[in-house]
DNA sequence: ACCGCCGGGTGCC
DNA sequence: ACCGCCGGGTGCC
């Protein structure tokens, strides 16, 4: 297994922390194993083109037959010989409704099928019985007519439909034989996209792993360690590998190469892959992907290349400051007057409190999640930073001195929200402060639709939410008029879903130069990574048929040759580093050992006591779910009880909240209400991942329906508006009303409920242990800092009391805290001050990507989480970029409990972790199967 | 299109 | 000749 990948899907959790914050989600865990439901059920609310795709993905070859494609002369499309041609139907064509367009790879029309054959292609192509493809053995001479060979892909289920459809136009499909089938394709129709004749042998996900692996492992290509100095301006002086980085990305925005698979042959360019050829010579990707991964400086390698490349070369002209006074001049005088933590109200959106400058709020006051929902531009929410704006519209008015340069010089970056302040920060931190540099944030409700205002700048910056709601009114978007120079996507991997309205808003950005920063370029699936290709406009994979045929599907079929192209591609254009990767056989950054040591607890006979009678209860209950078979459906039920067992081996009192609700039966609104709310919380707090089915994505803005079924609250509200005035659950197509969805409460502090407890507070066995390692920890050394981290965060504050007691000085960090009072927190903590506190209480999910905790050399992991990689994302708070001590972890684990069997469920995540890349997501039925038999393992039944 | 097909002109040897 | 044959017009769907 691979130590890298593991990053992998640990950077996807950390994403999901970030948006979501509350579910994981790991691509092998679909979503619908929780609902009881069809995949397919789902993808009917999807658009037809990502079923489309789902249907591609498993499609097997029904067969091959030549056809004709005529009326060549009408149109402008050439074909090269052995060229692929992509089959398009035309229902509209007046002259015959079962017209077959047929068009080159360029995307030009080249003729029509022949009548009589399209006659017959026309019903398999409108009811996706197969996806026809074409490729045009002799294209180059043809005048009137040329012939092309069809091959016909689709669900094996589908196959005798389509052949004896084609019969009855008196059409025979040749099957894949050899000779001369499988060997036309293959040798003639560009480098092999043969198909198999047997059924396609997978490659396995572990195998295409190691094969990703080997791309990053030792880096030794020229331009890749190379180093290159930042221009002068940049401040801060860039260590080895980020020297390595600059060069790299100079080098690709600077580059006049060919892009990959393509040549010049006399006086064409010519594409090996699809054998297209045209005049002009296709644009090489100027840009790429940064795919370092955290803490190795993904922020600061393109600061310096914003700075150091603007033309051939040359650094950015900026504006040196004379002295500060023409600065001041620019500054916002007015003082900014303090916004105090919102209310929160019923869609969970935060409000500033009525009466305060629009233009002066501080950060505190902005939204904690980036979703598409937010909303967040209708409503008076923020200025950023209040620095933001001392350096963003205003100061740029009064910086006159326009450079002659005639193209834009403007920068967009585009990010989550959580790390816009990041931006701004890191802007400020590494750009010399002599420097002027016009930086423009491009957020909240006063931001200029002025386009020409943006390409002043040097540099703008705005998040995902923007960017996708000004792409709704495109006409009214400056960002998607202005002629961007670069075009930067931080956090890139939020653009991996192909159909978001988010990533196409981001690939009709205009630019450049188009650069995608991530941690997890190669995440979960081909189609991920499809659209990071989307975006960079790389010819002609921005094209899902191309990209699938000459990609995708010869390495989902196992040939050897796609996952060579596969390779060579991404090898390209991203550069990535891991802590752990090397150039030329040495460490791209020496980190500190990190050990994880797990601590077995025996319960005291107490504690066992009340353990064992509640897990014979509980597995009374779930075994009686089992016998009718209606696991599943109960499954919030089931966590409830798993939880209350987890919940015991920590502390005896946080089991007492967690009521096992039963079925909603003859219950009042309120307490029905309340059932909902508790389900929620369960499901999104239980640290099981969960997914949205709609989108089939992290869960943003999770609300629940009266049928307890969780979703995306946007996604559920399209569906309620589009299937208006009865909608139905996409689920169990029970009835769903908007006013009847019930939304997690955000943030909501449970120290109520536990301090009522703590005049009558008790020790248990987890909490002696922990306390004993810190008292030794202390006397061994008491300047050494330590995490504590629970997943319930009622668990932090009992921890809290024997804390006080023995003296020890703490922060704590969870869901709870304010932007504000979360960063007081870590600098409180972070500090080297004699006095600061040696122990912070974090809550396992809080805080995003960026969180450092660098102080802290000691982490307690107080229960095991469900999703190992939530852990790891745990751990590399503090083992990470500036950590200069050994780390080491102990994990409590109590013998004989639920744990013990989470422990084992974490180690077979971590294999399928491993190997989802390139691996279809499991079937319902799969699902079911894999998570009953993680109950079952979990209650030892 | 150096084809096929259409339809008009034409018609012994 | 209700044929054959000739040669011009013509041509995707």
């Amino acid at each position: 297994m691979s130590w890298m990948f593991m990053r992998g899907s640990i950077w996807k959790y950390l994403q999901c922390g970030q948006y979501g914050r509350t579910g994981d989600s790991l691509h092998h865990f679909p979503p619908a194993f929780f609902f009881n439901s069809e995949p397919e059920e789902v993808l009917s609310i999807d658009e037809p083109s990502a079923s489309a795709d789902e249907e591609m993905d498993s499609a097997i070859l029904f067969g091959v037959m030549r056809g004709n494609v005529v009326g060549l002369s009408y149109y402008t499309g050439v074909v090269n010989n052995n060229e692929m041609v992509a089959l398009q139907r035309e229902p509209s064509n007046p002259y015959d409704k079962n017209a077959v367009k047929v068009n080159n790879v360029n995307g030009d029309q080249v003729g029509h099928i022949k009548r009589e054959l399209a006659a017959a292609l026309a019903h398999i192509m409108d009811s996706r019985l197969a996806k026809v493809e074409g490729v045009v053995p002799f294209g180059a001479k043809n005048v009137f007519t040329m012939p092309v060979q069809l091959s016909f892909w689709g669900k094996d289920e589908n196959r005798q439909v389509v052949l004896n459809h084609l019969k009855q136009y008196g059409f025979k499909l040749d099957p894949m034989a050899k000779g001369f089938g499988s060997n036309w394709i293959t040798k003639r129709a560009g480098p092999s996209y043969s198909a198999p004749v047997l059924p396609a042998v997978q490659m396995s996900a572990e195998q295409l792993m190691t094969e990703f692996d080997k791309l990053f492992e030792d880096l030794k290509e020229d331009d890749k360690t190379r180093e290159m100095e930042p221009a002068e301006v940049v401040g801060t002086p860039l260590l080895p590998h980020q020297k390595q980085a600059l060069a790299w990305m100079v080098s690709r925005e600077n580059s006049k190469e060919l892009p990959l698979f393509w040549e010049q042959r006399n006086n064409l360019y010519y594409n090996t892959l699809t054998n297209f050829a045209e005049k002009e010579k296709p644009e090489n990707v100027l840009g790429g992907i940064l795919g370092d991964d955290m803490g190795l400086g993904k922020t600061l390698e393109a600061i310096a290349l914003i700075l150091t490349n603007f033309h051939d070369g040359k650094p950015l002209p900026v504006e040196k400051r004379e002295n500060d006074q023409s600065y001041q001049k620019c500054n916002v005088t007015e003082k900014p007057e303090k916004c105090e933590k919102g209310n929160t109200n019923k869609l969970g959106k935060r409000k500033c409190e009525k009466g305060i400058s629009k233009l002066h709020k501080e950060a505190t006051c902005s939204f904690q999640k980036d979703t598409d929902f937010d909303l967040a531009l209708a409503e008076p929410a923020t200025k950023v930073k209040r620095k933001a704006m001392k350096k963003g519209a205003i100061v740029s008015q009064c910086s006159a001195k326009v450079v002659s340069e005639k193209k834009t010089r403007a920068t967009l970056i585009v990010c989550p929200l959580s790390v816009l302040s990041n931006w701004i920060d890191q802007f400020e931190q590494h750009v010399k402060p002599t420097v002027h540099l016009n930086i423009y944030v491009y957020y909240g409700p006063d931001r200029s639709k002025e386009s020409a205002v943006l390409s002043k700048q040097d540099v703008v910056l705005t998040t995902y939410s923007v960017l996708t709601h000004d792409y709704a009114c495109r006409s009214n978007s400056p960002l998607h008029k202005v002629k961007w120079l670069r075009v930067v996507l931080d956090e890139g991997h939020t653009i991996r879903n192909p159909n978001a309205q988010q990533t196409k808003a981001a690939v009709d950005l205009e630019a450049e130069r188009r650069w995608i920063l991530t941690g997890t370029p190669i995440q979960n699936s081909l189609k991920d990574l499809w659209s990071l290709f989307c975006f960079l406009k790389l010819k002609p994979f921005a094209d899902r048929e191309w990209w699938h045929r000459t990609i995708q599907r010869p390495v989902t079929m196992g040939d050897q040759e796609g996952l060579r192209r596969l390779q060579a591609l991404v090898k390209n254009i991203t550069l990535r580093r891991t802590k752990t990767s090397k150039v030329n056989g040495k460490a791209v950054l020496e980190l500190p050992e990190r050990k994880v040591f797990v601590q077995h607890i025996t319960l005291s006979e107490d504690e066992r006591q009340i353990y064992e009678s509640v897990k014979n209860e509980s597995s009374a209950v779930i075994g009686r779910y089992f016998n009718e078979g209606t696991v599943l459906t109960h499954y919030a039920d089931v966590l409830a009880l798993l939880v209350r067992l987890r919940q015991l081996c920590c502390h005896p009192h946080l089991a007492k909240n967690t009521s096992f609700s039963g079925i909603p039966g003859d219950s009042t609104p309120e307490e029905l209400q309340e059932k909902l709310v508790n389900k929620i919380k369960l499901v999104l707090s239980s640290g099981s991942d969960e997914e949205c089915t709609i989108c089939l994505d992290s869960l943003t803005f999770p609300v629940i329906t009266q049928c307890a079924h969780v979703f995306c609250k946007p996604c559920i509200c399209q569906v309620i508006r589009s299937e208006q005035p009865d909608a139905k659950c996409p689920l169990c197509r029970s009835e769903l009303r908007l006013e009847h969805l019930v939304e997690f409460p955000l943030e909501e502090s449970e120290t109520s409920v536990v301090e009522k407890k703590s005049k009558e507070w008790l020790p248990s066995s987890k909490v002696s242990a922990l306390m004993h390692s810190l008292t030794e920890l202390r006397k061994k050394n008491p300047m050494i800092k330590s995490l504590i981290v629970s997943q319930f965060t009622a668990f932090l504050s009992i921890i809290e009391t024997p804390l006080r007691e023995s003296g020890f000085v703490f922060v704590r960090l969870d869901g709870s805290l304010t932007q504000k009072k979360r960063i007081e927190a870590i600098q409180c903590f972070q500090s080297s001050a004699p006095e600061s506190p040696t122990i912070m209480l974090l809550s396992l999910k809080a805080g995003g990507v960026g969180l450092n905790l660098t102080a802290a050399s000691r982490v307690f992991l107080m229960d095991p989480a469900w999703n190992p990689a939530a852990e790891e994302q745990c751990f590399d708070r503090c083992h990470r970029l500036g950590q200069k001590k050994e780390v080491i972890i102990t994990k409590f684990i109590v013998k004989n409990s639920v744990e013990e069997n989470m422990v084992k469920i974490q180690d077979k995540k971590r294999e399928l972790a491993a190997g989802a890349f390139g691996t279809k997501k499991m079937s319902s039925s799969e699902m079911k199967q894999a998570k009953i038999k993680e109950i079952k393992a979990l209650i030892d039944i």
